[in-house]
RNA sequence: GGGGAAAUACCAAAGUGGCCAACUGGGGCAGACUGUAAAUCUGCUGUCGUACGACUUCGGAGGUUCGAAUCCUUCUUUCCCCA
């Protein structure tokens, strides 16, 4: 088997001195990344209510997430082939990195039964019904044209118990094996390098952590991910098992941390050594009326911020935080309007862009770690 | 001028003798949301109390009844139809 083709270039720039906090450069055929980073959700080709243009020029996130399970069965292959891609099809030129749909193997799993072949899905919008394998979910990343694809795990729900996990986590593997195959025996069909991932799993576990980051580790990929995290389980459980894992990971690797998660999660996450996130969060919950600010956490819908006529954020992170006021966007957001909707998202996005941004520059800078420590009362404040 | 209908909590609207402090929407207040089946979901919304509960309510007044938002009398108000 050929090695692993190299697809991207990652550089690490500047170590923080108390922590294992890491700045450095991710570089695929789209765009150049600095990290840590964090990569707005887009699921089913749109990070929900930002427009593209947005994305660069006001969040200027180098890299989005798409999501296979979705995009499969809606446009569909025919679709996102006919278009060239998925870049092409929603007219993004900068990186794009797809979740093969183990996150739906957890959130779906009503809909779903998981064979040593793969996972059977019946889809959510027509109750049709699908099989995912490691194979395929590799072929449809191909077509989707994903910068970074990642291996078809499960992501085991929490709780989750000893033996479930240990079994969960064979499969992981064996489907992770499988993928690579599959990945080494495939090409990329629009003329730029696609990456691929595999993904650390075992619950809470950290024998089953260590265990998973080993076998990972040794595959030898351009990047890794953690997976099965912020499901329920307490941070600090979170943390611990990020701890673990990150001693065995490949150091001269990137690491990417799935799913995660608020701004205080991704700071200690940094600190752990972890260069890549992505969350449904700043846009979910903004949507839903929280902001993330500089000073704290808003619920918008709140009556108290019905006549405060103050910036949604006076940092300003992002032109909307200075150009519309917090008694505005309530209003907006009670009312339902969609601009109120669009207005959160894109400042929730901004700010977390700025947050990663910021902490690279600390992190150069050698002041990271006190940073950090000064900034987290903020970040976790109620207003 | 004549005939008919109706008045229920912030709004709309069920209930037509006890299971009613009163269905359900909306509105209001608060909470949740972490690789997006989410512009979604949950709770509360007469007063006092954490709660068990207690107390005051269904236009006003009076009455029937063991018991009334529900039945009777009367008053007030609103709406509709015919002249």
């Amino acid at each position: 088997m050929a090695d692993l083709r190299i697809s991207m270039e990652f550089k690490i720039s500047h170590r923080d001195k108390e922590s294992q906090a890491r700045a450095g450069t991710l570089i695929t055929d789209h765009s150049e990344i600095q990290t840590p980073v964090f990569m707005p959700v887009g699921t089913a080709g749109s990070v929900k209510g930002v427009h593209q243009q947005e994305l660069k020029n006001d969040v200027d996130a180098p890299i989005i997430l798409g999501n296979t399970y979705h995009l499969y069965l809606r446009p569909g292959l025919e679709v996102l082939k006919g278009a060239g891609g998925l870049h092409s099809f929603i007219n993004w030129d900068r990186s794009i990195l797809t979740d093969s749909g183990g996150y739906q193997v957890f959130s779906l799993a009503a809909n779903r039964k998981l064979k040593p072949e793969g996972a059977w899905f019946s889809s959510h919008i027509d109750g049709s019904k699908h099989i995912f394998t490691p194979e395929n979910i590799v072929d449809t990343q191909r077509i989707i044209g994903a910068d970074i694809m990642m291996a078809f795990d499960e992501c085991t729900p929490w709780p989750c118990d000893l033996k479930y996990a240990k079994d969960s986590l064979k499969l992981t593997h064996q489907w992770l094996d499988r993928g690579l195959k599959q990945f080494h025996s495939t090409e990329a069909h629009y003329g730029h390098r696609q990456a691929f991932f595999p993904i650390v799993q075992g619950s809470v576990f950290k024998e089953l952590r260590k265990e998973s980051a080993r076998y990972i580790a040794d595959k030898g990929a351009e990047g890794n991910a953690i997976g099965g995290l912020s499901v329920g389980e307490p941070a600090e459980e979170m943390y611990a098992m990020i701890e673990v894992v990150n001693e065995i990971l490949p150091d001269d690797k990137p690491r990417y941390l799935m799913g995660v998660g608020t701004p205080v999660n991704i700071l200690e996450a940094i600190s752990l050594g972890v260069d890549m996130f992505d969350c449904v969060m700043p846009t979910r919950n903004g949507r839903n009326g929280m902001l993330f600010t500089s000073e704290g956490i808003i619920n918008i819908k709140n009556r108290k911020w019905m006549d405060d006529y103050s910036p949604i954020d006076t940092a300003g992170n992002s032109k909307v935080d200075m150009q519309y006021s917090k008694a505005y966007l309530r209003h907006l957001i009670i009312s339902g309007e969609m601009l109120g909707m669009q207005i959160a998202s894109l400042h929730n996005l901004a700010f977390y862009l700025w947050l990663v941004r910021k902490a690279f520059e600390e992190i150069k800078s050698g002041t990271f770690t006190t940073w950090k420590e000064n900034i987290i009362p903020a970040l976790s404040t109620r207003l």
